[in-house]
RNA sequence: CGAGAUGACCGGACGGUUGCGACACGACUUGUUUGUGCCGAGGAAAGUCCGAACACCGCAGGACAGAACGCCGGCUAACUACCGGUGGAGGCGACUCCAAGGAAAGUGCAACAGAAAUAAACCGCCGAGUAAUCGGCAAGGGUGGAAAGGCGAGGUAAGAGCUCACACGGCCUUGCGGUAACGCGAGGCGCUAUGUAAACCCCGUUUGGUGCAAGAUCGAAGGGACAUGAGUUGUCCGCUCCCCCUUCUACAUCGCAUGAAUCUUACGGUAACGUAAGGUCAAGACAGAUAACCGUCCACGACAGAAUUCGGCUUACAGGUCAUUCUCGCCAG
RNA sequence: GCUGCUAUGGCUCAGUAGGUAGAGCACGUCCUUGGUAAGGACGAGGUCACCAGUUCAAGUCUGGUUAGCAGCU
């Protein structure tokens, strides 16, 4: 699991990746990406995708999966987005998709930097 | 053997590796550090439907309105909950269910059907009359959820509680039993009275509001202003205060985990529950902590995730366990 | 976490002192026109979100359930 202090946690970090950030999509996850210096991944699991016990069994997953995959990821500011029928998903399926985009983040971080720019 | 009834309980187990949150004790590189120990979701944590604690609203006052409840007795911090009884309804039965005061205080409503709906005459019956028609009656027919008690006898022109009988219903008086609701009897009164109060209402009891995002501590700017205004309920009265309003930033510390707590035993009580003794401290976050993988076993795992805290209610739920328990049916002896 | 509101034809909504559920648009058939639109006539379409209760009778009253929407920060 990953540890406090290398989650994001301000409503208005969130925000701002929200507004600034670029963003990566999947059939069950959106990610968004803002680079910097510090490494901070937060997560967002809404209303629509269930009740309680459902949404915190994704959120550990995706914690779990990032965590396994934490150094594999470069610096920055990373917010995972679960959407609807993410609950019908494995452990191993999620982390799967969220290696896939974390490459995908990293792999065009310069393109990326520029259009921000 | 099968079908049920009632009450209580459990809610995968064990082991290994990696990982997370709070707390305690250490370490040194003194902080977004690290090591060890210990603890770490539920019977409903859910819905937020009642009742409280606690906090604030200057004081927490009054009246009306509004709201809730409504057989009796207990129990409780409190309650509309719970327990026991009474009455009623359902079931062959064990047993279950019931917001269960008042309809002669008043008002409203009762569609359609039906002659007529709180009111009396369509068919009908009887009498008078040649007949038209007039008078009497409410037994029978039919409508309806409901038609001025039921059934029998007497009585009559025909009929009618008009009169009478009833282990019938109602009301009044009274005896016995019960704390009481009420039950079981006795006597009297021919007796007018439909349903609806989960329609307004009447009677009785209770009730100030808002809710931990309550609130306490820590800022800045702008505007109004000397009687306006404010003081969190709809209206009014009373009382009080001198400052009030708006916007923005920050989200830290406290509130916040020992409590009407819970477990065991004994005693009292039919029970809810109470009393005494002893034991236990057992999640406390703030983007919000329980996961991933592997092995073994079995019934192959449902509903579902704490957010101020308790007492209830309601709703969801795979499967399983227990009881000198209770009922019905079938078979055998 | 807390507090409110709503659910009625395909769509937008009425329906207040319980008594056989309505309007507009849309839809179908016919008339009108050389044809279309407009207009006219007729018609179909409803478990009143769901489950119980009160009542002779419930869209309406009472309790519960389920969805959806809004507000408080």
């Amino acid at each position: 699991m990953l540890k406090k202090r290398y989650r994001l946690r301000k409503r208005g970090s969130f925000a701002y990746v929200r507004t600034h950030g670029t963003k990566y999509n999947d059939r069950y996850l959106t990610l968004g990406v803002v680079r910097g210096n510090c490494k901070l991944v937060g997560f967002v699991v809404s209303n629509k995708i269930g009740k309680a016990v459902k949404r915190n069994l994704v959120k550990r997953r995706m914690r779990g999966a990032v965590r396994e995959l934490w150094t594999s990821i470069g610096s920055g500011q990373y917010i995972f987005s679960a959407r609807t029928g993410i609950t019908e998903l494995g452990y191993a399926e999620i982390k799967e998709r969220i290696s896939a985009l974390i490459a995908k983040a990293c792999g065009v971080k310069g393109a990326a930097a520029e259009n921000r720019t």
